[in-house]
RNA sequence: GGGCGGAUGGCGCAGCUGGUCAGCGCGUCUCGCUUACACCGAGAAGGCCGCAGGUUCGAGUCCUGCUCCGCCCACCA
């Protein structure tokens, strides 16, 4: 065995193994309950990032445990094909190559998606495995599989044929670069520096209106000039009509709530075709809808050949100056406000008048806030639960239309007749006249469509599969905050209306991975952190550590790669304990499987001592992972094993476990470290899978893997009653051992001085004999325990316990009085608390006795000092 | 404009229901290559928990206001 872990070949070795043993393919016909994760297919836009890493290792923590608790366990993997994205990805490619995707054609682009998907989809499983991802790779999905579309097809024709999608004309948000609509979802604002200008439109009859506008390009489409019907200033205009400059065009003064009076100058020129607010406001009142804008961003004005075919950017001076050659610029100021950008392709969004097709939302929000209200599906952290319940209160209807090459083609068609209908089989005829005269729809679906339905339709739904009877619905749903609408809503919606059950119970919104300096990780910035690269450095079980320890907080956290690496320093720890504990037993040695298979009376306080602590850390794991808190659960473990097993306990049992000692002894420590190990390999097996599996093969009797063990349950056999008191003893006794260090370094003794000073060690209770004393004190800290010495000595006061430590040079008074001092002021702000009537009053028996206790201690160990220290103190 | 989150030793973070909650990792300093581990061991230094009020016998921990950061939402053109 290797003095350092060797995490790659381990990782390579047990990836191997645990597919040989198919620990991660489920059966549905197990009697076991079933616990299900659908792992939130990632798009095959690009290798996963740190982000991914982290959720999908906090995933597996989840599967790995509940598999070791008895459950039969499914997580099914998949990837989306992510239309959109994916589109953008190719066309950049494409663009950087110098053609395009209309100068290759439909046949070509789609080759060039299918290697992509090839390619990226491959080196995205290839990561997953690396990371040790248990997952059912057998039942991998993937949102264009055959079945997965005759879901979607499915879905869609049922909402269409309840009226729940309906096609028609409304304004979208048009996104000019990618030529297609997107949803509101998909719209991110951006702070913009712009310029509002004052335009003045004369009244017919005489006088003028002003309007405020940041888009005078806009005007050319405008069909009213809006005021409040509140507003003194404005109201008498109601009714008149004004002239456009530069159109000539009527419009009419209308009155209309929507305008603010404190804005601009509080009229609001009427753009219909190009602004949301104005669309809604032309609704009202029956405006026409002009627009003047085309889909690739260019003004659409052929009777103005000025601006027709100019950019929007560009019409806006040409328009602005034209305007003001006719005197109709009254003021400009500079503005700051939000524009629209389209998410993927960050071009500005145009609001523009479209055919699309929309899912009506009401109805399916309505079981979807129900579900949430209570308490059927709760978010962890709780407080998204009134960010996922705000946004479906005010939800709007879904622009499921896209105008792009990729994707699933809408599945409707319609006849010569004029018939519209939808299907799931594509067809030849025309159900209401037989018509095989048939046109499709050329658009496709927003891919959160088809990511909509992942919960079920991976399972094999709209059939009865056994996979879909047994494993939907599925339990924890884990992911980033930032899908909580575009995705979480859309799945609850759509898993309530069309199986009747929430799609997963719990939502676990995981924690956002920034860079080290807190921005984003984004590859324009270049800062993105590739998780192979860290899986090199560090070893997958330091990545996953980390993942447990930041990922569940729900809290943004910036990557510190020294914090994976103090893991990596973990998982070696761990490796070096096992090799002590292994050497020391012998090769083939059998165990008994500690502490059961032993007499109690074999067992030595400190023996007891570990395993109560073994206790205490199972209790606090279980805990920490029922409540989604692995940061807990990772803590306790990194301090149990490190310190209490490592540094104390096996520090103490070493001499023990050598050859020569007597056998009961021996084997009582052989049997409670081996026991010991293997128990916190167990706890820690979810959060650090290699290494913990490399480790426990390691000792005697070992499982062909830790995933086919049980999870620890706690052992009547590791507190025995008759011997209360002696976990707190051997306590006390540590804090004996650090002050005796801390003593010895400060008198100027080497570390590497091998005299063992004597030490007299008094007080204490009777539940640790002069023995068991003497053999813990010299294990862990170089003393001679001796009943008696003469000459000076140094004085420690640690707890109960008061100790002489005889070492050549008298030095230490000064820290003596310190201690003292340190005591005195502890006592004096005890006391002050406990003489507060208020205190007495009002605070729970149990913390006032507490206090008194603190206080007796600091008081007892102050008077032994002042003994110590003589008169005159 | 509204909402949410953050502000804790040099850095990155944890502190659940108010009373050993002032802690962890890294870093720093001192001493040690002692046959599990130098990806180590031992010891030490370092924070009045953003600011100002309030509630309470008692507040990083609850309330109010403020200041900076980050994010989300929003039909003020």
């Amino acid at each position: 065995m290797d003095k350092q872990f060797d995490a790659s070949s381990v990782e390579v070795r047990w990836s191997r193994r645990w597919e040989e043993l198919a620990i991660s393919h489920a059966d549905p016909a197990s009697p076991r309950p079933p616990f299900t994760i659908a792992l939130p297919p990632p798009n095959i836009t690009a290798p996963l990032h740190m982000g991914h890493a982290m959720g999908g290792s906090v995933q597996d923590s989840l599967i790995r445990h509940r598999r070791m608790r008895g459950y039969e366990v499914e997580w099914c993997p998949g990837t989306d094909h992510a239309a959109i994205a994916t589109n953008a990805v190719i066309e950049r490619q494409l663009l950087a190559e110098g053609t395009s995707k209309e100068a290759v054609g439909r046949e070509a682009f789609q080759a060039r998606v299918d290697a992509w998907y090839e390619e990226c989809g491959g080196r995205i499983y290839e990561q997953m495995r690396r990371l040790g991802f248990s997952c059912d790779w057998a039942r991998s999905r993937f949102t264009l599989d055959a079945g997965y579309v005759r879901a979607i097809r499915t879905v869609f024709k049922a909402l269409f044929d309840q009226g729940l999608i309906y096609r028609g004309p409304r304004i979208v948000n048009w996104c000019p670069h990618d030529r297609s609509a997107i949803s509101d979802e998909e719209v991110e604002h951006i702070e913009h520096q712009d310029l509002l200008t004052h335009l003045r439109y004369p009244l017919e009859g005489g006088g003028d209106v002003v309007v405020a506008t940041v888009r005078p390009e806009t005007m050319l489409g405008d069909t009213a000039v809006a005021v409040n019907p509140e507003d003194p200033r404005h109201r008498h205009l109601i009714g008149r009509w004004a002239t456009l400059p530069l159109t000539g065009r009527r419009v009419p003064v209308i009155g209309d709530s929507a305008v603010l009076l404190d804005f601009g100058t509080g009229a609001l020129k009427v753009t219909p075709g190009h602004d949301p607010t104005d669309y809604e406001i032309g609704t009202r009142h029956g405006l026409p809808i002009i627009s003047v804008i085309a889909p690739d961003g260019t003004m659409d004005v052929p009777e103005l050949p000025r601006f027709h075919g100019l950019t929007v950017e560009r019409a806006r001076r040409e328009v602005t100056q034209a305007l003001d050659e006719l005197g109709a610029v009254v003021a400009e100021e500079p503005y700051v406000h939000e524009v629209g950008h389209c998410e993927r392709c960050h071009h500005v969004v145009e609001p523009l008048v479209s055919e699309q097709w929309w899912v009506r939302m009401a109805d399916l929000a309505a079981p979807a806030i129900g579900a949430v209200e209570s308490g059927a599906i709760r978010f962890h952290p709780q407080r998204y639960t009134d960010f996922y319940l705000g946004w479906m209160r005010g939800i709007r209807d879904w622009c499921i239309s896209r105008q792009i090459w990729l994707g699933h083609a809408i599945p409707v068609s319609t006849c010569a007749n004029g018939h519209r209908f939808a299907w799931v089989e594509p067809p030849s005829a025309c159900p209401s006249c037989g018509s095989t005269e048939l046109r499709h729809d050329p658009d496709v679906l927003d891919t959160w469509f088809s990511s909509a339905l992942w919960p079920f339709a991976i399972f094999g739904w709209p059939d009865e599969t056994p996979e879909l009877s047994r494993f939907y619905p599925t339990e924890v749903l884990t992911t980033a905050r930032e899908i909580i609408f575009l995705w979480v809503a859309r799945m609850i919606m759509v898993g309530l209306r069309f199986t009747g059950s929430k799609p997963f119970s719990d939502v676990l919104i995981t924690s956002t991975i920034l860079a080290r300096d807190g921005s984003r990780m984004s590859k324009s910035r270049g800062n993105v952190v590739d998780p192979l690269e860290i899986i090199g450095r560090y070893g997958a079980d330091a990545i996953r550590a980390w993942a447990a320890a930041v990922g569940t907080s729900g809290q943004d956290q910036r990557f510190d790669e020294e914090r994976v690496a103090s893991f990596q320093k973990f998982a070696n720890k761990i490796w070096n304990v096992t090799r002590l504990l292994v050497s020391r037993l012998g090769d083939g040695e059998s165990i008994p499987s500690a502490p059961s298979g032993l007499p109690p009376r074999a067992l030595l306080p400190e023996d007891r001592w570990i395993l109560g602590r073994l206790a205490d850390t199972l209790q606090a794991v279980d805990q920490a992972i029922s409540q989604y808190r692995f940061h807990d659960a990772v803590e306790r473990l990194y301090s149990a094993i490190w310190q209490d097993f490592c540094s104390d306990y096996m520090e103490i049992v070493k001499v023990r476990l050598e050859d020569g000692v007597s056998p009961p002894s021996r084997a009582a420590a052989a049997a409670t470290a081996v026991g010991t190990l293997d128990a916190m390999l167990r706890l820690l097996h979810p959060f650090m899978p290699f290494v913990t599996e490399e480790c426990a093969q390691r000792l005697p009797d070992a499982a062909p893997s830790l995933q086919l063990r049980d999870w620890p349950q706690l052992d009547s056999g590791w507190s025995d009653p008759a011997h209360a008191g002696e976990q707190a003893a051997i306590d006390e006794l540590m804090e004996l051992v650090r002050a005796l260090r801390a003593r010895r370094q400060e008198a100027g003794i080497s570390a590497s001085d091998p005299t063992r000073h004597p030490v007299v060690v008094r007080g204490g209770g009777h539940e640790l004999s002069a023995d068991d004393r003497r053999r813990v004190l010299e294990a862990l800290v170089r003393v001679r325990v001796v009943p008696s010495a003469d000459g000076p000595a140094q004085v420690i006061v640690s707890g109960g316990l008061e100790a002489e430590l005889h070492l050549p040079s008298g030095a230490g008074e000064e820290r003596l009085r310190r201690q003292l001092a340190d005591l005195e002021s502890q006592a004096a702000r005890l006391h002050a608390r406990l003489s507060d009537p208020g205190f007495r009053d009002h605070a729970p028996a149990g913390v006032v006795a507490g206090t008194q206790q603190r206080l007796d201690e600091a008081a007892r160990q102050a008077e032994a000092l002042r003994r110590r220290l003589g008169p005159g103190v």
